[in-house]
RNA sequence: AGAGAGGUGGCCGAGUGGUCGAAGGCGCACGCCUGGAAAGUGUGUAUUCCGUUAUCGCGGAAUCGAGGGUUCGAAUCCCUUCCUCUCUGCCA
């Protein structure tokens, strides 16, 4: 959520902002700072009544102790009008504070500056490209027939065993996920990101921490008896644990990551898109998380660009990174750019990796914080990205790399998979 | 899963109803001492919110795992819950 004290200082600017993620109820802006300004008057006037009973409490404690009992009592049936309106002003000041965090929950990102205007997903801006597409012919495979060519993956058992959505890769299949993880994770802690290995199941304060809570409550798998949430990206456990916490300067930047399955439901997808790999209910990713200070921050997301990018060209694929328009930013997102490869068996562009920086948006939910160098204290900037999302990382592979003789392994990976090609 | 013990500041640890946001120690910061350092010594050293202020600051409220209750007053008593440790059980 964004900071109370920004909201207070520049709504017209704020609520330019969200205009350009078409947002449709600017008025919560002002909406809430009226709750702001009826909070802080009830609170003034709470406190000031805590302060009275607080002083005569502690004067009928000193007449106890002087043995001036009858003035002790006669104080004391003083204090029983103040204890009532203390009771009833904290009520009201409970509920007034859960309607500003509910007004202020629903508030998304602003979008930086750069962020170019656009409704949809067509809108964004192709930004770079690399990478040859190769000329397969008019015989190429999608990669759920190569799956079954060669037997790397098979969706029939993981239907049969669990439903449709997850998966059974075996054998070579199954081999080349466990080597791009290696790969992926030897990338990342040789860029400086420290390997973490973190629960896939996370409590209710962590999903509201990283924003997935409550506006993507549904496409998240709830254990209800345990009041668990399995993770839908190593984003929000290794967010999360830097919540409730104050860091030093010299801490700074902190830089993680983590390779996880991730578990979503996917409610309301449907159709071709979601044919083989391209969209599932469990799969596997290695994220990278940066904690920043915020003049650092628009530069660590380059870098975390930069790094993607090596990675992508070692693998050999053809990709373009994609410049999300303000109507297909995520709502915590203040800046995202999407990484996509071409499958040209598919003949479409995948998602592949999604980078953002979300500014003190998350850190405000986190109550994570800094001092910098004077002692002040700061938000923090946080800012993730996969590094990458397995299935269509082989997809992409699996179709862009096949030839009459097999499937050929990048260069960089045959280290990982033990094979050069897969027949 | 059952029985017991416990959760206090960056850390250790005292505090079982009143002036306790909390003794003492360690650590850390600054100063003194020293040729320099160590030792010694002095001072300071939590967070959040509200108000005030150009700033330093000042005033108020809240916080002793979390939430609720009893009381004029709660770190201290009661209830709920989470977590940790020990023993027993189960198990990779």
């Amino acid at each position: 959520m964004l900071p109370l004290s920004y909201l207070r200082e520049q709504p017209e600017k704020i609520k330019e902002g969200l205009a350009k993620r078409n947002f449709q109820e600017p008025e919560l802006v002002d909406q809430l700072l009226e709750v702001d300004q009826k909070k802080r008057k009830l609170q003034s006037q709470l406190d000031q009544t805590l302060s009275k009973s607080n002083q005569f409490a502690k004067e009928i404690g000193t007449l106890y102790k002087s043995g001036q009992v009858e003035k002790a009592n006669a104080l004391k049936s003083q204090t029983n009008d103040l204890k009532t309106t203390g009771k009833t002003l904290q009520e009201r000041l409970k509920n007034i504070e859960v309607a500003l965090l509910s007004i202020r929950t629903q508030i998304p990102n602003v979008p930086d500056e750069s962020v170019p205007l656009g409704n949809s997903e067509n809108e964004n801006e192709e930004v770079f490209s690399a990478g040859t597409i190769p000329d397969l012919g008019e015989d190429a495979l999608p990669h759920w027939d190569l799956a079954v060519k060669y037997d790397l993956i098979d969706f029939d058992l993981g239907s049969k065993i669990t439903g449709a959505g997850f998966p059974v890769y075996i054998g070579k299949g199954a081999k080349l996920q466990r080597a791009l993880i290696q790969y992926f994770l030897d990338k990342n802690t040789a860029a400086g990101y420290k390997e973490f290995q973190v629960p896939y199941l996370v409590n209710e304060d962590s999903g509201f921490g990283t924003g997935q809570l409550p506006d993507k409550e549904g496409q998240m798998y709830h254990i209800s008896e345990d009041g668990l949430y399995l993770i839908p990206t190593a984003e929000v456990p290794l967010t999360n644990l830097f919540r409730n916490q104050l860091l030093e300067a010299k801490d700074l930047p902190i830089c993680l990551t983590s390779y996880t399955p991730c578990f979503r439901r996917e409610a309301g997808s449907y159709g071709s898109n979601v044919r083989g790999l391209n969209r599932l209910h469990q799969f596997d990713k290695v994220e990278i998380v940066r904690l920043e200070e915020p003049q650092n921050s628009r530069a660590a997301l380059d870098k975390m660009i930069d790094h993607i990018k090596g990675i992508l060209e070692e693998l050999e694929l053809p990709y373009r990174i994609l410049k999300l328009c303000g109507g297909d930013l995520g709502f915590t997102a203040a800046l995202t750019f999407d990484f996509e490869v071409y499958s040209t068996a598919q003949k479409r562009w995948l998602e592949i990796s999604s980078v953002s920086t979300f500014n003190s948006f998350q850190s405000e939910r986190l109550q994570l914080r800094y001092k910098d160098e004077n002692g002040k204290k700061q938000t923090i900037h946080t800012l993730n990205g996969s590094s990458l999302a397995l299935p269509r990382v082989v997809a992409g592979l699996l179709e862009n790399q096949q030839t009459q003789n097999g499937i050929n392994i990048p260069k960089a990976l045959i280290p990982y998979t033990g094979f050069e090609t897969i027949k």
